[in-house]
DNA sequence: CCTACCGATCGGTAGG
DNA sequence: CCTACCGATCGGTAGG
């Protein structure tokens, strides 16, 4: 494999990002993809193998990103509060440097098939879990209140994974600012106590 | 139109809010469509115009379902923390009362076609200031601590639209439970004050 | 990376 | 509500 091809094959996976997030993976075509590259819908099929490996790459990659990241935040920590508010910033770093692929992962994992949409499920589920014990955690510690943990977990998460639909990498607040904000704002809401 | 036709219009409409949001707008055909109720694809063309037009009265219909009970809790209560509750209350009341067609409002609204798509923004738009003005009131007469208004309005709004991808009617919160605890959840934090 | 092309499927219409 | 059908487009392959 050349220099060359390595290169198409990343700009494609950069444009089918794109694509699928602003379009959705059913509504963009190969043809789409391709005369946004500037190439012919053919041609697409000497850097890959199907349209469902794109999606696929895309989903597998933010998954990766997201236990890489968890996992180097939470090392070392034993403070419930400061584990949670890690999770929380490591969380937010991923998806607000991949507001496309992340998109994806949140929106399009549906038009994966099997075997690949159950292993999705089952990474997406053990990561869920890492949160469930974080807030478990807390609760037992006396440091959150006394939330019902499954339920708390899909607050977060909903707060989390809508970062796509309105931050913009060019605005006011950087992807570190929005992750101390948004820890704040689950940690302590809205009342001024 | 006879009693016949009505009765089968909305059977289509309510087949196609719970398609469009399983399998998403673009990957639904409308001999899918046909085939969940029964008829050819053809036939359902003696009831509806087009495909479009089935995304177009599901969004419609949900901003409607907003405003009007955001109009209706807020009648008369002048106490900005308990009119950011009921705005909050309404919002989860309306979503999960109707799973499928939130979901698609939230999710396949980009698939609508001009003028449709321009009017949908415009009423979400105007429907996320109300809830941006209830943020500042609460803000200026120091209920709520020193947020910015832009941002915690997202944050709101990413909670509450988030409720279709964990709610299930069938569980042990209802509808009216679901919607205090996020609205503690949202005042109070996680953190045990 | 292209031209040429494949079978399948799409939203929708004509006519009854 | 059906049969029969339309032109357009889909993901992907053969062969160079």
């Amino acid at each position: 494999m050349t220099i060359e091809t390595l290169n198409r094959k990343d700009q494609i996976n950069q444009v089918a990002q794109n694509l699928f997030r602003e379009r959705g993976y059913a509504a963009t075509s190969m043809r789409d993809l391709a005369k946004a590259i500037g190439i012919e819908a053919a041609s697409l099929y000497s850097h890959i193998k199907s349209k469902e490996e794109l999606l696929q790459n895309i989903c597998f990659r933010i998954a990766n990103e997201f236990f890489d990241e968890y996992d180097r935040v939470q090392n070392g920590t034993t403070d419930p509060k400061l584990r949670f508010r890690h999770a929380v910033t490591a969380h937010t770093r991923v998806v607000a440097s991949n507001l496309d692929a992340s998109s994806v992962f949140f929106n399009e994992w549906r038009h994966l098939n099997e075997p690949s949409l159950t292993e999705f499920k089952k990474q997406r589920a053990d990561y869920e879990e890492r949160f469930k014990a974080l807030l478990k955690e807390g609760i037992e510690t006396g440091v959150f209140r006394q939330v019902q943990v499954s339920f708390a977990m899909r607050l977060v998460f909903s707060t989390l994974n809508g970062i796509p639909t309105w931050y913009r990498p060019d605005g006011a607040l950087s992807p570190d600012q929005i992750a101390e904000q948004i820890a704040d704002f689950l940690l302590e809401g809205l009342l001024n106590k």
